[in-house]
DNA sequence: TCTGGGGTCCTAGGACCC
DNA sequence: TCTGGGGTCCTAGGACCC
C-alpha cells in the first residue's frame, strides 16, 4: 500500500462548470437542477448561503429564486462529463496513479512526494486544475483515502486552508478530527450516525477511538475498516482499474403523467436502447433484464410499483433482444389505470463479450449481431445519437423530462462553442 | 401542479440439499 | 409423542456514495 492519499474535489463542481462559460453568474447565485428540473443537485455558495438544501425541489423555493435573480439550469451532463474529462487530464500530470472516483473527484496516490513538500505540491494541483479548465478545486492529503476525504472536507469548510489541507502528521489529525462531525466521515450516513450518537460517539475523533468490537457491532465490517483508516492504516488501496460493473440502468421521471401502455412502451423501448448502448461501451453483455414503473409517490394519488424481469436464453448487447425484453417484461408489470410517474430498465448477470456460453438454441448469429451493433453505434456517435435506433423507439419522446433551461453545450457541439471577438 | 439517476456493498432470511 | 444440523445459494432490502 503507497500513499499518501489526496483527494480533488471540483467545488459546487455543475455550477462551477456554467460559470466557466458565462463569467457573469460569478457573484450571482446558481443552481444545477436533478433530470426533469426536479431538485437542486448543484448549489453556489451564494445559493447555499440563501438556506437552500442539497436535494430541495425547486417547487418549495420558487419565491425565492425570484425574489433573489437566482439563476436555475437544467443538468447538461455533456458538458459536466466533458469538463471532468479536462479536470482528469490535468490531474494525471501529478501523479502516475490517478483513481476518477466521481465525476468531480479523484484520488491520487503522491507516493515519492516528501512530506515537507506536499502543501506546496496541494497549492500547484489546485492552481492548475483552475488555470487549465477554470474550474475551482479543493485539495485533502492525508495517509488514508478515508482521511484525505477527511481533509478535503475541512479544505472547503474552512476558508483558513485556502483550499488544501494536509492531515498526514498525527499532531493536524489529532487537531482536526475533534472538529468533524461524525455523520461527515466517508461511509457514515444518517443512520449511522443516529446509532453512534447513543453510543456517545459525535466526533470523526470519537469514531477513531472507538475500541474495534464495539464497532463491528454497531456498523459490521464497514465500520471497522473506516476507523482502521481514521487510525491513518489505509485499508484501501486506488482502484486503478475500473471493477467491471454488476448492472446497468438507465430510469427517467416523466415530463408528464403516463398513463397509455403505447407511451409507456415507448419509453421502456428507449431506455432500453440505450442501456444496450452502455452495455456495449463496456464491453458486456447482460443475462438478465428488467422493467419497472412506478407513480409519483409524493402526491397521495391511487400508488402503484411494479417490476418484472426476463432471463435471456444466451447473455446478449444486442439492442433488438434488450428492447424486446424489456417491453415484454413492461407489458407483465403494467396496470392499467395508474398515472405513472417513472419507470426504467435494468440490465444484469453482466459479463464480458468474449465469456458467453451459447445456447443450445440461438435465434442469431452472434458475429453478424455484433457487427451490425458496431455499425449502428459508430453512426450514432458520427451523426448524433438516436440516428439509428429500432422502429418502436420515436424521434422525440412524448413523455421527455423537461429540462427549461439548459446551458449550450460548449465544448462538444460546434455550434455551441463559444465566440472571442479580438 | 411541481420531489433525480446510477451505482456499490452488506445482511437477513428463506429455499434447498445432504 | 418424539421431528437435526450445517452448509450453500439466492433475493430483497437497507445503507451509503456522488
Amino acid at each position: 500500500m503507497a500513499g499518501p492519499f489526496a483527494l480533488v474535489d471540483g467545488n459546487n463542481f455543475y455550477v462551477s462548470c456554467e460559470r466557466v462559460f458565462d463569467p457573469k453568474l460569478a457573484v450571482m447565485p446558481v443552481g444545477v437542477l436533478s433530470n426533469n428540473d426536479g431538485c437542486f443537485i448543484s448549489r453556489s455558495d451564494e445559493l447555499k448561503a440563501l438556506g437552500v438544501k442539497m436535494g430541495q425541489p425547486l417547487f418549495e423555493v420558487r419565491d425565492l429564486v425570484r425574489r433573489h435573480g437566482v439563476q436555475v439550469f437544467s443538468s447538461n451532463y455533456t458538458l459536466y462529463g466533458d469538463m471532468s474529462r479536462r479536470v482528469l487530464d490535468c490531474l494525471q500530470t501529478f501523479s502516475p496513479a490517478v483513481e476518477p472516483y466521481s465525476i468531480d473527484e479523484s484520488f491520487l496516490d503522491l507516493g515519492g512526494v516528501p512530506d515537507r513538500e506536499l502543501q506546496d505540491f496541494g497549492h500547484d494541483i489546485r492552481a492548475q486544475v483552475r488555470q487549465w479548465t477554470g474550474i475551482p478545486a479543493c485539495v485533502g492529503i492525508g495517509p488514508s483515502k478515508t482521511l484525505a476525504k477527511l481533509a478535503n472536507w475541512v479544505a472547503k469548510k474552512r476558508p483558513e486552508h485556502r483550499g488544501v489541507c494536509i492531515m498526514t502528521e498525527k499532531d493536524a489529525q489529532d487537531r482536526i478530527l475533534p472538529l468533524v462531525p461524525v455523520e461527515n466521515v466517508w461511509g457514515i450516513g444518517r443512520a449511522s450516525a443516529a446509532k453512534l450518537a447513543k453510543l456517545g460517539v459525535c466526533t470523526a475523533a470519537d469514531l477513531r477511538d472507538m475500541p474495534l468490537p464495539q464497532v463491528r457491532k454497531a456498523l459490521t465490517v464497514m465500520g471497522e475498516r473506516i476507523v482502521c483508516e481514521l487510525r491513518g492504516l489505509p485499508c484501501l488501496d486506488l482502484e486503478l482499474v475500473p471493477p467491471t460493473r454488476q448492472g446497468t440502468a438507465v430510469t427517467r421521471s416523466f415530463g408528464h403523467p403516463v398513463t397509455r401502455w403505447e407511451e409507456m412502451r415507448e419509453a421502456l423501448a428507449g431506455f432500453a436502447a440505450r442501456a444496450a448502448e452502455k452495455l456495449r461501451h463496456h464491453g458486456v453483455v447482460a443475462g438478465y433484464a428488467q422493467a419497472f414503473m412506478h407513480t409519483n409517490r409524493f402526491n397521495g394519488g391511487p400508488q402503484h410499483s411494479a417490476a418484472h424481469g426476463v432471463t435471456f436464453p444466451q447473455a446478449t448487447g444486442d439492442t433488438r433482444d434488450i428492447v424486446a425484453a424489456a417491453v415484454r417484461a413492461g407489458e407483465a408489470a403494467w396496470k392499467e389505470g395508474f398515472r405513472y410517474a417513472k419507470a426504467g430498465v435494468v440490465l444484469s448477470d453482466l459479463m464480458p463479450c468474449d465469456a458467453v456460453q451459447s445456447a443450445l438454441f440461438r435465434s442469431r448469429d452472434p458475429d453478424r449481431s455484433a457487427r451490425l451493433m458496431a455499425a449502428m453505434d459508430a453512426l450514432n456517435r458520427t451523426l448524433g445519437s438516436g440516428t439509428v435506433r429500432p422502429a418502436s423507439v420515436p424521434r422525440k419522446a412524448s413523455w421527455a423530462p423537461r429540462a427549461g433551461n439548459m446551458s449550450p453545450c460548449y465544448t462538444t457541439r460546434l455550434k455551441d462553442v463559444p465566440e472571442a471577438k479580438a
